[in-house]
RNA sequence: GGCGGGGUAGCUCAGUCGGUCAGAGCAGUGGAAUCAUAAUCCACGUGUCGGGGGUUCGAAUCCCUCCCCCGCUACCA
C-alpha cells in the first residue's frame, strides 16, 4: 500500500478562557494519539490547530475588563498554546484566526460566494444597545415574555413557556450588557443557503459512512439536523471585532465567527506551509483528492464540521477553481464531566489543563483520559480514578514490569541484552503475543477506538508480567542460566514493543523507556519483532511512574467543595417550611471561652442550652475577645453534624454575619430569652 | 414545551441492524510467588441489562408505555 497522506485538524479552541480537561478528552487527546500513531506508521501527515479569536463573547470579556479584545485573545492564545505544549500536543502548526493570513482566507471565501451569487441578503430588525453602541445577540437581551409574562425571557424565545416570537413583541427589553433599554434597528445580513445543499450533504455523509464507518453518535446528530431541515444561515454580524465584510460601502459588519472559524484550519495550514518555506505546500493536502482528511471535535461542533463546513467546501468546489477535500471522517466525542458534574467556568467546577500540569506530569493525565474517553457517551473524570490509573496501571503494571526486568538484567547480565537460547512453548507463545500486538492495536486506532487501543496496550504489559512470573527467572538464574537469559531477552523485546505502542499515549514516558533501552523507535509494523540484539548495552533503570500519594489527591478533592458552597449561596432556590424546620436553631448561653493557641480565628466555647452543655469551636476570634463573650446569649445551629477543628470537637455552630469591614457580628438575643429556646 | 442522548456487576465503562452478550478494568475474597515502585500472577460475579406491557421459537438488543438523569433548542460559540 502506498503511503497514506493525511490531514488532521482538531477543533479550534475559543480564546476566551483556558482549556480544561473536558476539551482534551473531547477532541485534542484522541487527535494527538491518532496522529502520533499515524506518524509511527510512516504516514505523510500534517496536524493543524489554532485559536478561534473572534465573536461577541470575547468583546464582552474585553469590555468587562476595560481592555481591547486583543488583550483577551493574546492572553488565552498564549496560555492555551502553552497548555497544549505541556500536555504534549504534537501540532505541526498552532495558528490564530486574528492573523492577516486568516482574514484573507475568510474574505476569499466570502467573496467567492458573494460574487457567484450564492449568498442571500436579507433585512431584519435587531435590538441595538445605544449605550454600548452595538447590536445585541438574542441571548444578551432580556425582557418580559409576551405570552406568559416570564420576566427573564430572551428576545426571541421564552425559556419558561417555550414560546417563540419576534423581538418586536418582547415587553420591557433590557440589554444585558449595559442594562439600558435597547432599540430596534433595521439591519441587513448575508445568508448562506444551507438548505440548497441538504440533499448533497446527506449523500456525502451516507457515502463517507459506508466507506469509512462514521461514529453512530455523529450520524445521529446529523440526522437530527436533516430532519428539521436546513435553512439559510446568516454569515455576517453587526460587530467591530472580526473579519470585516470585504465589500465597498459596508461598515461595521464582520463575518460571523462560525463562518470563518472553520476556515481557520485552512489558514493555519497556509501558515504552516509558509513556515516550511513552500507557500503552496498546504495545497498538497487540502487540494489533493487522495488526502484522508480527519476532523477531531467534540459533540457540540458536529453541525459545523459535518454540515456547515462541508457545505462551504461544496459551494467552493462547484466553482471553476481547484477543489478542497471534505472531511472523510469526523470522529466526534461526547463530553467529559468532572466528578459527576459538567465542567463550568462560571461555577468554578473542574480544573484547567494548565493548572493540572502544575501538579502532575502530562503522561498520567493522558493515560487516564485516554482510558476513559467519552467515545460513545459522556464519561467522568474522578481524582480517585486518576490516582488509581497512575498507581495501579502505569506504576504497578507497566512501570513495575519494566523495573523488575531492568534491575534483573543489570544484576545478573551486566546490563546487556541476554542472548536467547532454546525456545520452549511459553517463550514461543510470548514472542507470538508480542508480534501480534501492533496489528491488534492498529485495528482499534484505525477505527477511532482510541480508548480500547490504549487499554489493549496495557494488556501487553500484563502479559509481560505473567510471562515473567511463569518463567521464574529468579529460579532459573541458579538452575539454568540459558533459559533465564531467554526469558529476559523476551521481556526486553516486550518492553521495546510497549515503548512504541504506548508512544502515542504517553510520549514523554515512552522516550524515557527508549532511552533506558538505549534504542530508537522503529516503524509501527516492526515494533513487535526482535529489535534488541543480544549483547546490546542498556542504560540504568529509573522509576518512570512515581506513585501519587493519597494526601495529594485528597487535597485536590477538598478544594472541590469550596466552589460548590459558593454556588449554593448564589442560588435563589426556595426551601419549604419543612426543610427549614430540619435546622434546629436554638438560643445558647456562652459560659466559657478561650482562644485556641495555634489558631488565629478559632475560639473554644462552652455553651449552655436548656439543661446540657456543649463545646463549640467558633471562628470568631478576630472579632471577639473571649472575655467579652461570657454570659452572652447567642443563636446556634443545634443539630449540625459535629466536626473536629484543630483537633477539638465542635457540637454546633454559632450564627454570625459579616460586616462591611469583614468583622463578624454574632447574632445575640437579650437575657429575657431562656437558653435552649428554639428559634423559629 | 420540543428534539436528542443515557439509565448494564460496589465503582468507571464495553456490548444493541434479536440467538455462547450477560462482559472488561478497578474494588472485594481466597490462593501462589518473592526478581521488582509491598510491586506480580491465578481463582471466584444468584447483576430482575431503569419499571411494566408487546412482537418472536428466542430480546439488554425491535415496538408501546411509565419513571429518573443529562444535553441541545439556531445569529450562543
Amino acid at each position: 500500500m502506498s503511503q497514506e497522506k493525511i490531514l488532521v485538524t482538531a477543533a479550534l479552541p475559543y480564546a476566551n478562557g483556558p482549556i480544561h480537561l473536558g476539551h482534551l478528552s473531547g477532541a485534542y487527546l484522541p487527535a494527538d494519539i491518532y496522529v502520533r500513531y499515524k506518524r509511527l506508521k510512516g504516514s505523510d501527515i500534517v496536524f493543524i490547530c489554532g485559536s478561534d479569536e473572534h465573536g461577541v463573547p470575547i468583546t464582552i470579556s474585553a469590555d468587562k475588563e476595560g481592555v481591547k479584545p486583543k488583550v483577551i485573545i493574546d492572553r488565552y492564545h498564549e496560555l492555551n498554546k502553552m497548555a497544549f505544549e505541556q500536555f504534549g500536543m504534537s501540532f505541526d502548526n498552532y495558528s490564530r484566526t486574528s492573523l492577516p493570513i486568516h482574514h484573507e482566507t475568510g474574505k476569499e471565501f466570502f467573496l467567492e460566494f458573494y460574487n457567484r451569487g450564492i449568498l442571500v441578503e436579507k433585512q431584519s430588525q435587531q435590538f441595538y444597545d445605544e449605550k454600548a453602541k452595538m447590536f445585541l445577540p438574542d441571548r444578551y437581551v432580556e425582557g418580559t415574555c409576551p405570552v406568559c409574562g416570564y420576566e427573564e425571557a430572551r428576545s426571541d424565545e421564552c425559556e419558561n413557556c417555550g414560546s417563540l416570537y419576534q423581538p418586536t413583541e418582547l415587553k420591557n427589553p433590557k440589554s444585558k450588557i449595559s442594562g439600558e433599554k435597547p432599540v430596534l434597528k433595521e439591519t441587513s445580513h448575508w445568508y448562506f443557503p444551507l438548505g440548497k445543499y441538504q440533499k448533497r450533504l446527506e449523500e456525502y455523509i451516507k457515502e463517507m459512512n459506508e466507506k469509512f464507518g462514521w461514529k453512530e453518535n455523529v450520524l445521529q446528530y446529523c440526522r437530527g439536523w436533516f430532519k428539521d431541515g436546513l435553512g439559510d444561515r446568516a454569515i455576517t454580524r453587526d460587530l467591530d471585532w472580526g473579519i470585516k465584510v470585504p465589500l465597498d460601502g459596508v461598515e461595521g459588519k464582520v463575518l460571523y465567527v462560525w463562518f470563518e472559524a472553520v476556515l481557520g484550519y485552512i489558514s493555519s495550514s497556509k501558515e504552516w506551509a509558509q513556515n516550511k518555506g513552500d507557500e503552496n505546500l498546504w495545497r498538497k493536502y487540502w487540494q489533493d483528492p487522495e488526502t484522508k482528511y480527519v476532523a477531531f471535535i467534540g459533540k457540540d461542533n458536529v453541525v459545523f464540521h459535518c454540515i456547515v463546513f462541508p457545505a462551504f467546501l461544496m459551494a467552493w468546489n462547484d466553482g471553476e477553481k481547484v477543489k478542497y477535500c471534505l472531511p472523510q471522517n469526523v470522529p466526534a466525542n461526547e463530553f467529559l464531566n468532572f466528578e459527576g458534574k459538567k465542567f463550568s467556568k462560571s461555577r468554578n467546577w473542574g480544573i484547567d489543563v494548565i493548572d493540572f500540569l502544575k501538579l502532575f506530569p502530562a503522561d498520567p493525565l493522558r493515560y487516564t483520559l485516554a482510558a476513559n474517553l467519552p467515545e460513545t457517551r459522556d464519561t467522568d473524570f474522578y481524582w480517585k480514578e486518576f490516582q488509581l490509573r497512575n498507581n495501579s496501571e502505569l506504576a504497578d503494571i507497566l512501570g513495575n514490569f519494566i523495573n523488575r526486568t531492568f534491575t534483573f538484567v543489570h544484576k545478573n547480565f551486566e546490563g546487556k541484552v541476554p542472548a536467547k537460547g532454546k525456545l520452549e512453548d511459553i517463550d514461543n507463545e510470548m514472542i507470538k503475543t508480542i508480534d501480534e500486538y501492533p496489528e491488534k492495536i492498529s485495528k482499534l486506532f484505525e477505527s477511532y477506538k482510541i480508548r480500547d487501543g490504549v487499554l489493549e496496550a496495557m494488556n501487553l504489559a500484563r502479559a509481560g508480567n505473567k510471562y515473567f512470573n511463569d518463567s521464574e527467572p529468579w529460579k532459573t538464574i541458579k538452575s539454568d542460566k540459558g533459559k533465564c537469559a531467554t526469558t529476559l531477552n523476551i521481556c526486553l523485546q516486550a518492553i521495546y514493543t510497549l515503548a512504541e505502542l504506548m508512544n502515542p499515549v504517553i510520549p514523554f514516558s515512552s522516550e524515557k523507556i527508549f532511552k533506558m533501552l538505549n534504542a530508537e523507535k522503529t516503524d509501527w509494523a516492526s515494533c513487535g519483532k526482535e529489535n534488541l540484539k543480544a549483547g546490546h548495552q542498556l542504560n540504568n533503570a529509573e522509576i518512570i511512574f512515581p506513585k501519587i500519594e493519597d494526601e495529594i489527591i485528597e487535597k485536590q478533592m477538598e478544594n472541590l467543595n469550596k466552589p460548590e458552597e459558593k454556588v449554593e449561596q448564589k442560588t435563589d432556590e426556595t426551601v419549604s417550611i419543612d426543610e427549614f424546620l430540619k435546622i434546629q436553631l436554638k438560643v445558647a448561653e456562652i459560659i466559657e471561652a478561650e482562644k485556641l493557641e495555634k489558631s488565629e480565628k478559632l475560639l473554644k466555647l462552652k455553651i449552655r442550652l436548656e439543661n446540657e452543655e456543649r463545646q463549640v469551636i467558633a471562628g470568631i476570634a478576630k472579632s471577639y475577645k473571649p472575655e467579652d463573650l461570657i454570659n452572652k446569649k447567642v443563636v446556634i445551629v443545634a443539630n449540625l453534624k459535629p466536626a473536629k477543628l484543630m483537633g477539638f470537637e465542635s457540637q454546633g455552630m454559632i450564627l454570625a454575619a459579616e460586616d462591611e469591614k469583614g468583622g463578624l457580628q454574632v447574632l445575640s438575643v437579650n437575657n429575657s430569652v431562656k437558653s435552649g429556646t428554639r428559634v423559629k
